[in-house]
DNA sequence: AGTCTGTTCTATTATTAATAGAACAATGGA
DNA sequence: TCCATTGTTCTATTAATAATAGAACAGACT
């Protein structure tokens, strides 16, 4: 699983991590069960600290895709690939908002906006 | 023009103010050329400081969605409502991709995306 | 002349991000 | 049983960001 952090982005490294981790996700790549890697040494591997993937995946815990299992391990949450729930619904509605209100003002139709969506799809996919 | 400012929210709420023009500018409310209230007069009607004002007017100029004239007023970007730039798109993807990745996890097909954003953009137009 | 404009400056407060190191209790393998 | 590994917790420091505050400036407009 490559994971590439941009030192310099104004999105927190933490972010980062767990949205790569999402993305591992997407791909299939990780599937629920598969345990991820201790705190200690993705820390490591990544040239990070510790406590900063522990943000990372408290982040993704409560966002259930992982689940933390006291002293032995974390893990891709058995229910990390799901259908969405409702309070999902509206987390993914609130973030996209002002993602789509920009494309509006940058006159993407529908139709652009759905190309868009889809070549991000591709993007994430292919990478395999 | 509605603007609501959830002083609780992760979110800045300077971040807000810029999101909630760009809202205005994308349901047509704010037109190329129209003028923006003054800083301090935005900030006194808003509750909140002139400099976190400034601070969205800022956020906007970067993005060219207004223009801000030395000593006469800030304005709508003549070209606010454009067709997108390459680096426009870039910056739609950038911010794009992880929500993307999160719907993916959530089992939403390309058709459930594709009604998700129709859904915002008719809740964004509605409001007129 | 006087008000209004965005700008600039210094300042303070609170929060967040990231790092660091140490210690704890429980797990699990050798 | 021993011992390394697990996530957790604690204190600490540093840097950056967010938000507020007040004052002053120079130019625009009436």
């Amino acid at each position: 699983m490559f994971i590439e952090i941009e030192t310099n982005s104004v999105v927190p490294i933490y972010l980062q991590l767990a949205q790569a981790i999402i993305e591992g996700v997407a791909k299939g790549e990780l599937k629920p069960g598969d345990s991820m890697p201790s705190v200690r040494a993705f820390a490591a591997d990544l040239g990070m600290n510790m406590h900063t993937v522990n943000k990372a995946y408290h982040y993704l815990e409560e966002k259930e895709f992982i689940q933390i299992v006291q002293k032995k391990g974390v893990f891709i949450h058995e229910n990390g690939v799901r259908n969405a729930s409702s309070s999902d619904r509206e987390r993914l509605q609130k973030d996209l908002r002002p993602i789509v209100a920009e494309a509006l003002c940058l006159q993407l139709s529908k139709e652009d906006l759905e190309q868009l969506v889809r070549d991000i799809i591709l993007d994430i996919k292919e990478e395999r």
